[in-house]
DNA sequence: GTAAGCGTTGACGCCGACGTCATGGTCAAG
DNA sequence: CTTGACCATGACGTCGGCGTCAACGCTTAC
């Protein structure tokens, strides 16, 4: 299938394909017209990029498992390498919220301090 | 004092200062020389300034604080526009925090499917 | 033949908060 | 007088994941 197919069946554009091609994370072979000609296989591998982009993985993210997928595996995680990606981003994540959550109460406390009163507590009428 | 005694006492780069100054949050006297001429409440705005990037906020989040502190209040966050931002950053972070953590259990589950045994469980020998 | 609708590559735009040159003026110390 | 430490403006680079032209070629339908 050309691009343009492939995009649709795997709710991404074009433009998206040709990047993680430039990412070398797909390959495509070419048609006598210098067209892009993809499989099913393609399909999978972008809807694995898709699925991970969708919780917050980067496109290097990403690699390990494509490869992972290439090399005959069945799920894209399976493989020591992607574990290392889940483990890490996993705490990357715990790291983000502890942050966001330290930064709330610092915003809650400035607000307290700025202007008393404001802060609406709920179920203290 | 100068934009470099300032940047010091602030701690933040000349270059950043010019930069706050280019976005309307703090103007500047100039000297004879056309040299940045700064006082001791402008200080005070940067550091208000610096505070609020610390816990996330950006460049136009901080404006009203400035124009807050400018307009004589002695906190930035004691105008009503102020706490509007400060509003809107809580339900912002809170909006974040959920995000991440709807991701880090999609990321684990992702995990749990790909790698069965792989998520060490404490407390579970 | 021609218009529509695909495909190709290349290159700039975006967003935020600056860092980092490049180029040149100002001023005090030696 | 020169060195060095400051100052000025202006402009490009950074980071990710594309969007959006531009300018062109291929194919099919009419």
């Amino acid at each position: 299938m050309r691009i343009g197919e492939l995009a649709r069946r795997a709710g991404v554009s074009p433009r998206a394909l040709r990047y993680y091609e430039q990412n070398g994370l797909i390959r495509a072979r070419r048609s006598a017209n210098g067209y892009r000609d993809y499989d099913e296989a393609d399909v999978r591998l972008v809807a694995e990029i898709r699925s991970l982009i969708a919780v917050g993985f980067t496109l290097e993210d990403a690699r390990p498992f494509v490869e992972c997928l290439r090399s005959g595996h069945e799920s894209g995680g399976s493989c020591p390498e992607s574990v290392v990606v889940y483990r890490r981003k996993l705490a990357e994540i715990d790291s983000e919220i502890r942050s966001l959550l330290a930064r709330r109460s610092e915003v809650a406390a400035q607000l307290a301090e700025a202007c008393p009163g404001c802060l609406v507590k709920r179920g203290e009428p």
